[in-house]
Parts: C-alpha cells; sequence; structure tokens
DNA sequence: CTGTCCCCATGACGACGGTCATACCGTCGA
DNA sequence: TCGACGGTATGACCGTCGTCATGGGGACAG
C-alpha cells in the first residue's frame, strides 16, 4: 500500500455524506444519565450532587451531519458539550468561503467563549458527524458556576489553551504559505489522532476537500491541487475514513521545521 | 487642513524614538502603593486588604522604547499588569517578519494567558513608548485569585473578549485583503481612541510603518505605498503623534461594511 | 557643516494563489 | 438503465502582494 505508486484508478475517495442544509432544529432525547457527565472532562471534577442537577436541568439533543449547533450572532442560551460526534466552529467570510476555527470532538465544550459573558456567540457551529450534544441552559450553568471552583478552573484553562492556539494560527496564517499551512494541519491531525500503519500514520479523521480548504483558509481548488499532488509524490493519501501520512518527513521539511 | 491637498512637503512624519534593543532588564521602582491599584480595572473589585497585599508582593519596573518585558517560550514568573504606557504582544515569524497581536495601554493585564496554567508565554512583549509595569509573582497572584471571585471573573472576562478579538482578526487575515485589513485597524483605532477634529478624527495613537505592517499581516513597503496613497487622495493622514482619518467614509467603504 | 543612521517613499519584477471553466467519477433515485 | 448531483481533478489566466533595489529627508553626533 505505501510502497508502490498509487495509481488513479485506486485512489480511495472521502466518502463523506452530503451535506443536508435542511436541519435546523435537532430531535430531542431522553433526558441526561448523571453518570454519563463523569465522562465529559469539564463536569468530572465538579461534586456528584452538582452533576445531578446538571443531569436534571440538561437536555441531549441529536445533530446530522450539516445541522446547526448555533449560528454566530445568536445569544447564547445553552452551555453545549458534545457528548458523541464532531462539531466545526466557523466564521463566514465576505466573498462566501468560511473559516473553520476549530473542530470539536466528544467532551468538549461549545461556546464557553459566550456562556459567561452572555455575548452573542462570535462563530457559528455545525455537526460534522451525526452528533449529540449535552445542553445546559445558560442560567443553571451560571449558578453551578458560582459553586464550583473546578469547573471554573476548566473553563479557564480551556480558554487560555484554545487562545494559545489561536495565536498559533495567526500567525501561521500571517507567515506561512497554505502547503505549510496543509502540512501543519496534518502533523498537528496525526500527532492528536494518528496510529501507526505501514510505516506510516493513519489519521482516522475524515475531512472533504471542501473543508480542509477551509481549515487552512484556501479555496478548494488550491487544497485539491495540494492534496492530489501530495498522493502522487506518495506524501499523503486519502482513504475513505481518514487519511494516510505516508511521508511524515516530507511533511515537517514543508511545516518549516 | 482637511479641504486642500495635502503637499509631500507638508506630510508630517512620525517622530518616534529608535528602538535600542540593548535593554532586556527593566528598572526597578519603589514599592506600590494600594491605592494605586485602584486604577488597574482587574484590580479595582477585589478587596481593600487583598490590594494590600498585591502592593506588599508586588514590584513596578520601568521599560524605555524597545524594552523586552517578556519573551516568547519564556515561563511566566510573574503576573503583569501595565500602569502607564503601551506594550506590543507579537510572535516572530519564520522569514524574520513580525505579527503584532495586540497592543496593550494603561491599566491591561500581560500574559494573562500563560500565568494561570503557568505554560510558557505564546507570543514575546515589548514597550512601545517609556512604560511602567506591575509585576505581581505569579504564586501571590495565584494566591489571590483563590480567594477572590472578583478576581476570576476579571480574568474570565478579558479572556472571553480576548479571544473573540482574535477570532476576528483571524477571519481578516483569511478574507479581506490589506488594504481592507488597514482600514479596519484605523476604524478600530479611531473607535478606542478618536477625537473629532476639523471634521475628521484624530487618533492619539502613533505608529511607525513597520508597526503597522506587523499589526496587519503584511510587509513594511506595501504599508507605505497604501499610507502614503492615502495621504494623497486625503483619506488619511500621519502626524507626529498619531493620525487623522481625514474621510471615514472611504475607510469604511474598504473595509468592506 | 558634514557624515551617518533610521524611517519613509517609489519603481520594477515575479510568484503564489484566487478565479473561471471544464471534465471525470461514484452514488443515488426515478 | 439513465440522468442528476455532489465531490474530486486539472488547466488557463491574472491580480495582489512580497521581494529587491534605489533614493530622499530629518535627527543627531562629531
Amino acid at each position: 500500500m505505501t510502497g508502490h505508486a498509487v495509481q488513479p484508478a485506486e485512489r480511495a475517495l472521502i466518502r463523506i455524506s452530503p451535506v443536508h442544509q435542511c436541519g435546523y432544529h435537532a430531535r430531542h432525547m431522553p433526558v441526561p444519565d448523571p453518570d454519563l457527565l463523569v465522562r465529559l472532562p469539564l463536569f468530572r471534577r465538579v461534586r456528584p450532587e452538582d452533576r445531578v442537577r446538571v443531569a436534571a436541568a440538561g437536555r441531549l439533543r441529536r445533530y446530522e451531519r450539516g445541522d446547526v449547533v448555533f449560528e454566530e450572532g445568536e445569544p447564547p442560551d445553552d452551555f453545549v458539550t458534545i457528548v458523541e460526534g464532531r462539531v466545526k466552529i466557523f466564521k463566514r467570510l465576505p466573498g462566501g468561503r468560511d473559516l473553520i476555527l476549530q473542530i470539536f470532538g466528544t467532551g468538549d465544550p461549545l461556546g464557553a467563549v459566550a456562556v459567561y459573558e452572555g455575548r452573542p456567540y462570535p462563530a457559528s457551529a455545525q455537526a460534522l458527524d451525526p452528533t449529540v450534544c449535552l445542553h445546559v441552559p445558560r442560567q443553571a450553568f451560571l449558578g453551578l458556576l458560582e459553586e464550583s471552583p473546578a469547573l471554573v478552573r476548566g473553563l479557564l484553562s480551556g480558554l487560555t489553551l484554545r487562545l494559545i492556539e489561536l495565536t498559533e494560527r495567526l500567525s501561521e496564517l500571517a507567515g506561512a504559505g497554505v502547503e505549510a499551512r496543509f502540512a501543519r494541519l496534518f502533523l498537528k491531525l496525526s500527532e492528536q489522532f494518528g496510529i501507526p500503519r505501514d510505516g506510516g500514520r493513519f489519521v482516522p479523521f475524515p475531512l472533504s476537500r471542501q473543508e480542509l480548504a477551509d481549515m487552512t483558509g484556501t479555496t478548494i481548488e488550491t487544497c485539491i491541487r495540494i492534496m492530489s499532488r501530495w498522493g502522487k509524490e506518495g506524501v499523503l493519501t486519502t482513504e475513505r475514513d481518514g487519511f494516510v501520512l505516508v511521508n511524515g518527513q516530507v511533511l515537517e521539511q514543508l511545516a518549516g521545521r
């Protein structure tokens, strides 16, 4: 799989279900179980009785791929946490393009930025996969914040981490070319999710060309060009359920160390 | 001043003292007065006795233009607050350019991102003017955090605000051209510091061409081209101690609404 | 007064990457 | 089986902006 040249016909394409822009409102689901909260990092360290309160106040909702969790500019009525699935946080750019700020997964909080101050969401959120989220009404969450220093600490840590990541991306966008940005993106994904395979690393994180383009702040055409060239050069290949970093060395090189 | 065309000879240039890269260590100053803290937003709402503790633990330092307050990658030993002056927060880009993430002024905290988790500073800080900072040792600050919910709230608010601003800049950098970014920069400065003058707005916030370029993520040449063209077109002029937005309409236009 | 230094200004040139246009292929529904 | 659709692929073109090179002008030291 890694050794010989890949024929065009062999190149498996990502199979990503079409995005149905239809659904805004998510399906409601049964009331959450307090034990479920233990699996969410943010709530793990709060007192058990507080978890019960959160569970009682919270609601689970199910989103299909493409469903909107919230839209930029809306007031944050809920504090949202991903129980299962992936959600992209993105801003719409003048000109029609989107810029994906971050992709959150299981256990990550959504809209932590907005909920505390009650500011409108600074970006939109849309499900990438079939996703289940825990919605806790803002007031209930704020009440819990008052009493749980552990929760405040978690929130503060999360914010600082995101802030650091954003400054990093800002400097990449300003300083590095498109190809370098792609290289860094995949190296980061590999570090986070990659598992060894055939001498390379498999990243079980499917993304369409459009999504890749939106993550690096470029156009789909430029993205496709680079990805298809890398495929031919044996640097990185696309599979139906993720990517394979065949030659990490070259990527490190292109990333500019 | 606004009506007639500006001759090249008339265009006053910014007088910005040369940056001496020499000084890293700042001059030490007398122990701070607790009353001084009342003027710093972050400490205003903490209990008076806590302000006394902070004042006792803290030290004032003086920085000249170009002096380094801290460098990217260093561990945050102190929590720093600007008492007087301006400090730029910037990242060095591969290729030698700098990207200014933010310019902080009197009352703003520095390194709030790093101090809580103890992570190394994600960016460097350098004084733009003669500046006085209050340094509170990290441990003392953390102790105070434990006991002062007001301080925690202030920190959280500050971080969320910065996060929102950064996402905004990220999308600008990805979506808008250089000229639009300059227009937005000046409109923001005008909104924050501008005072009406001769039908336009004067922004008493001197910045060199290089600093402007670093704030918008471009090169000094491109910056100079735009600024000198705007000067000729009567859109915006440079003065020794700031800028004059002569025609805000055009800037709004260029900013893309 | 004169040399030096730093900041500002302007022109020429080229490349990176965005835009437009076209085509291929697999999936799905009729 | 056929057609429509969405995602992927590739070529041609060109504008924006980064790079290099050169020159002017004010401030300051000797």
